[in-house]
DNA sequence: AGTGTTAGTATCAAATCAGTACTAACAATA
DNA sequence: TATTGTTAGTACTGATTTGATACTAACACT
């Protein structure tokens, strides 16, 4: 696809997708999320090609949801952390995970507890100012310049 | 990447993203959901080569989230609607965008509001259960058979 | 000196993508 | 009847990306 100069893109899935649209950087994310920090963290958990992983690693970084940190001098060694932009993304995962649980459920998933509550976590997508499920009430589109 | 065969992945992210993890099946997704139902209101929308629509419908309704229906016998003319797997998708599209609003928010960009209290969405995700935003409370993972 | 660990790079074949031209099956118009 | 237009694609081809494997750098450890 055609990821670059998304500034005059009105579509902000599209500008989304620009960043992180390949299944493969979806889940580095997910992983970040997870606790992972190493190269070979991802490549094993993963089981994706080392050339790839550094390819989407950099791309990540360079976008501004990982960042790069040294975390030893000798020998000389880098990890990669969340930046505040990457952990926002985690509602977009709990979004896409929600639907492959309803829609892609036989056998074993992988389930995500309240630690509180102890409850198991059920995502939602709602509009924050009037509550309501996101698709379940009749919506008006502004497009700009139409 | 490999996108067969997920019955045996515990991970409901991963399951989704087999099905639809790239750009074009997204942005499809999106349009289908502004109403969009034909192979060229597809094409013109978003610039994509017909090959690689024709490829990326015959996907999605392979999955299920599209379905093609004959709108017209002379000429045979077919036409692409959301199934119920497909309108589930619209929260995760929905997170996509709020993600890409925030972060790559810059220039105009399309607005969605509430037909009925006329207030502009804000899409959050939550957790069903107790109602806190995802990503606000500690959470245990469970991945089975470990 | 030899082995192990971590984070990659080099290389190359295979698959996918993207762009353009073209076709099928008609309808509408001149 | 011939020409033009519309819609939904397919054929073809070159460019790009991906994926797999092997290899390297910079050390620590034994």
């Amino acid at each position: 696809m055609d990821n670059n100069d998304n500034h005059h893109e009105p579509c902000p899935i599209a500008r989304s997708l620009a960043v992180a649209g390949d299944a493969w950087s979806l889940l580095i994310l997910r992983d970040a999320h997870a606790g992972l920090t190493r190269f070979d963290q991802f490549r094993k958990s993963m089981g994706i090609a080392p050339t790839m992983l550094t390819r989407r690693l950099a791309a990540l970084t360079e976008e501004g949801l990982l960042e790069k940190r040294r975390y030893s001098e000798h020998p000389p060694r880098e990890e990669y952390l969340l930046t505040a932009a990457g952990r926002d993304f985690l509602p977009v995962l709990f979004m896409i995970g929600a639907w492959g649980r309803q829609h892609r459920g036989g056998g074993k998933l992988t389930q995500f507890f309240d630690a509180e509550t102890g409850t198991e976590i059920k995502a939602i997508a709602v509009d924050e100012v009037t509550g309501a499920k996101i698709g379940t009430r009749p919506m008006r589109v502004l497009v700009p310049g139409e």
